[in-house]
DNA sequence: GTGTGTGAATTACTTCACAGCC
DNA sequence: GGCTGTGAAGTAATTCACACAC
């Protein structure tokens, strides 16, 4: 595995996720061909992203689903579980709270953080829910907290006004992947990588699409 | 205006969004190697970006923010109102509905359907917000509804297992753009663009990125 | 025969570097 | 002098096409 491309690595997740779906169909082997049309591409971009990662298939044969998630979930690191913590508990904060899918695919939510003092110290339940058994914190030891619970990956939903002082923070903190919701850029040292998700840039593309 | 490159599509909401902020701070003129370190590229990339749209700047000078932010609203299409409606009014429908992102960005939220009797009929009000004068629609008449709301975008946010249908209908509804939130692949003709979203595959390209 | 793995060919995107205009 | 616009050069990603393993 010298070096897989950035595309590459933005598909695997969606590899993943279509093989969950044939395992729970009863599949046991598959074809590039068959996943390619799961996924939306073709045999061969299929073929050449699996072949980065090794050998995995049998010729003739395809790729067995259970190996290849194996394999798929191990370059992605998902063997063992991610620590992430939320900090902004607003309406989006809580809805990403809400979401099953993270604990499904490793991810566990092991800290809440908000700078609003009406918030932190009150229990983070989904309403009418079950309880998540999290407290929301004050931001006041933000990077000692972070440090203590042993955070792998920060998902920031504050205002767009503090996102930047926080994220620094969260840098601080030693946390050296973020998934930014507020809509600006983060300046960041080099070793913290940075997603951004915004909403409105998505639909900003559609309607380019759109003519 | 002969062919843009889809990367470059992408980009030009956040040239939108940087040109924003610096003319909220009074800028009236940029250039390519300010610009480029807002948006965090380098100023070739932003020439080469902004040049494929035609010959927007002043050699010696740089870009008038006003005029190049009225000529990328027009490559995407904002300078009229997008119609938008959200499917599925759910945490996620909620929170996105009170985004206010969208309305600043000329999209408006015309229309809110959700299949639960229990939500259809009452009114899409935020917690503690303003009212937003939106009624939730049941889905009965999804088609027709859309087609009479004249939607230009959905923003489906279903559960997966419904999504696939939901969007058949949406389609058939006359949207021909989807913003989608259902963590599945939607097959579905070619003129009807899908944008897929998905908070947990944009962690597991940071957990890759981890180690 | 069937379907993978992969060099080679193609296509797409980015960066360079400089002529041209203000 | 300063900065854009753009061909040309350089990289990266995708697709082709076929040898090879089962």
């Amino acid at each position: 595995m010298e070096h897989v491309p950035d595309q590459t690595i933005n598909r695997l997740p969606v590899y993943l996720r279509c093989l969950t779906r044939a395992r729970d169909q009863g599949l046991r082997v598959v074809n590039s061909l068959q996943l390619s049309i799961m996924v939306g591409t073709n045999a061969a971009q299929v073929r050449k992203d699996l072949s980065y990662l090794g050998e995995l298939g049998t010729r003739g044969i395809g790729y067995d689903v259970d190996s290849l998630m194996a394999q798929i979930s191990g370059v992605l690191g998902l063997t063992e579980k991610r620590r992430v913590a939320i900090v902004g508990y607003g309406r989006l904060g809580g809805s990403l709270l809400g979401y099953k899918g993270f604990a499904e695919r490793g991810f566990d939510i092991v800290g809440i953080f908000d700078a609003d003092p009406a918030k932190a110290g009150r229990a983070a339940d989904l309403r009418g829910s079950v309880a998540t058994g999290l407290t929301v914190r004050s931001m006041d030891h933000l990077e000692d907290d972070l440090r203590e619970l042993g955070v792998d990956i920060v998902i920031l939903t504050t205002p767009a006004e503090v996102a930047q002082e926080v994220a620094e923070r969260v840098a601080a903190g030693g946390v050296r992947a973020i998934l930014n919701f507020a809509p600006l850029r983060l300046r960041l040292p080099d070793d913290v990588r940075v997603k951004e998700v915004d909403v409105s840039v998505d639909l900003q593309v559609l309607s380019f699409h759109l003519g």
